[in-house]
RNA sequence: GCCGCGUUGGUCAAGCGGUUAAGACGCCUCCCUUUCACGGAGGAAUGACGGGUUCGAUUCCCGUACGCGGUACCA
């Protein structure tokens, strides 16, 4: 066993919003460089000019700030291996291509995509289901292998556009251990000759993960299940440059699938089930599509990471609600699950619901300001954490406490007068008229003095106090929803718990 | 098609050769509360299929099925 510092990274590619998936490809990475006091990096795989979004990488930094989950190294800061961004290290992966291609071990290709496109073409009328560009291939195109070396050279000094591509040794097993799902092999037959680097001087992905890797001295590798088929490609790079006592153990996370059916989950899912998809919004510069996030959904971050540490691992024991710091702790890469996990929306509010509960008051109430605020309400501070904490055991997200607590801030605009009027008796109608004038005299407005003289009158009346409380409390909310009645009363404070029950006295009688 | 990976209730899942096959979400019933929620007590519901190996397979091996992923000068 070696005793390198553990090094892992996060590698996304800056193509749009932050999914789920990738989050939680973040946590598992975060969560294992905490646990072996290692270092946990962020590097930007820009590789593909074609794909670049504007604000995506300002998108990814935001998120991993907002799910507390900050990179030790990367664009946003910088570190000893920078720079993090690939298209700034451009210069650096030619000499590898060319290492490779000098000790025989990949060759320049001079086909063009119309070429390519043709062999395929051929291919496929031969009954080849997907042409690959492999061993057998490789021999009848215009590459350093099959074209003389002068011609190369004359072809290469002319600055013909060409690639580098990975020479597929032919008859060898590729294996390797995956931390999740242990020995894992591929006949080298079926991989093709993989572009190393593109015509446009760009490495691809598979040769810039493992030079990057390799001068990042990354430890261990986390990725999707979506690249274990590209593996053994990277596995052979390794080897190649002759760094293969220095590669990173593997483990190829499972997918996070949709609810219903099967497949990997998508943000299309997400609109058309109704639940967000990505970390935060994201706001598509060219098409102006707007996906919707966890955050702006009401989500608390530490529900949100909670609950992705779930989808796929687990600590063996029952317990379920986890602070980072004890996700931390626990956390070990041998305990995630082999399969992917459908997205349960129910069970993710069911967490969110967990941490509202939990959290205090105030807090909650800075979260929520922002929908009083937009409705041009601004109560006191204190106020809206009261409320805050009288109704967040009913919440799902942030934005309910408005949905369970509005009455506390403006006055209902209509009743459930169907609960109310059927019963209604000028009996009734009498005792909330003298309840007012008994209140309007209590020395102390609080919730057990008005109990208790709301229930000392009913009985003087001779009418159950049960009977009178739904009323009542329709009065206040104009429904059948909220904290004990009382509690509302008290909240509100006098004035306008009279005034309450004047308006809807007149309305019921 | 080919290659790879996977498969325990509706969902997340524990288990690592002998268990009444945990727990959670959701669902249902009841209690609490003359609202809703929280809380509490119950309930229904699970090892894809077929072969082995073994005294004994959910657990190990092999097939089959199904699902997913990959099969680009995308990551």
């Amino acid at each position: 066993m070696s005793q390198k510092k553990v090094r892992v990274r996060f590698a996304p590619s800056p193509t749009g919003g932050l999914h789920l998936g990738g989050v939680r490809t973040v946590l598992f990475n975060y969560l294992f460089a905490r646990h072996h006091g290692g270092e946990f990096v962020l590097r930007i795989e820009d590789t593909d000019q074609t794909r670049f979004v504007e604000g995506a990488e300002e998108y990814i930094l935001e998120c991993l700030r907002w799910c507390g989950l900050e990179a030790d190294e990367g664009p946003h800061k910088g570190g000893p291996y920078a720079p993090y961004r690939q298209s700034e290290r451009k210069a650096l992966y030619r000499q590898y291509g060319e290492q490779l291609v000098n000790a025989g071990f990949a060759y320049y290709a001079f086909d063009t995509p119309e070429e390519l496109e043709a062999m395929r073409e051929v291919e496929k009328a031969r009954g080849n289901h997907s042409p690959q560009y492999n061993h057998a291939v490789r021999k009848i195109m215009r590459n350093s292998l099959t074209l003389e070396a002068a011609e190369v050279k004359t072809l290469l000094d002319k600055g013909t556009p060409h690639v580098i591509r990975i020479k597929m040794p032919e008859n060898e097993e590729v294996s390797f251990t995956d931390m999740i799902r242990g020995e894992v092999s591929f006949q080298t037959n079926t991989v093709d000759d993989k572009v190393l680097l593109k015509a446009d001087g760009m490495p691809t992905y598979h040769l810039a993960v493992v030079v990057d890797d390799y001068l990042m001295k990354i430890t261990h590798a986390f990725r999707g299940e979506e690249w274990l088929p590209s593996a053994p490609v990277h596995i052979l790079l390794w080897k190649y440059l002759g760094w293969e006592t220095d590669m990173p153990q593997w483990a190829h996370l499972p997918l996070i699938l949709k609810p219903d059916g099967n497949g990997k989950l998508s943000k299309r899912d997400g609109d058309r089930l109704g639940f967000p998809v990505y970390a935060m919004n994201w706001l598509d510069p060219k098409t102006n599509e707007l996906t919707k996030g966890f955050r702006e959904n009401g989500f608390l971050p530490e529900a949100f990471v909670n609950m992705l540490a779930m989808l796929g691992w687990n600590p063996g024991s029952e317990q379920e609600i986890f602070s980072i710091e004890e996700l931390v702790q626990a956390f070990s890469i041998e305990r995630v699950h082999k399969g992917g996990a459908k997205f349960d929306y129910d069970k993710a509010k069911w967490f969110n619901h967990q941490y509202i509960v939990k959290k205090d008051d105030a807090t909650l109430a800075k979260l929520f300001q922002p929908v009083l605020t937009e409705k041009g309400l601004a109560p006191e501070e204190t106020y809206v954490a009261k409320v805050t904490g009288l109704v967040k055991e009913r919440c799902h997200f942030i934005n309910e406490i408005w949905d369970h607590g509005f009455f506390f801030f403006v006055r209902p605009d209509k009743y459930d007068v169907d609960a109310v009027k059927p019963k209604w008796t000028p009996e009734k109608q009498a005792f909330f008229e003298s309840w007012i004038t008994v209140i309007e005299a209590l020395p102390d407005f609080t919730f057990v003095s008005l109990e208790e003289s709301f229930k000392q009158l009913a009985t003087e009346k001779g009418i159950k106090p049960g009977e009178l409380q739904l009323p009542f409390r329709i009065m206040l909310c104009g429904g059948k929803f909220g904290p004990p009645v009382f509690v509302i009363a008290e909240t509100l404070g006098k004035e306008e718990t009279i005034e309450r029950i004047k308006l809807a006295l007149a309305i019921f009688a």
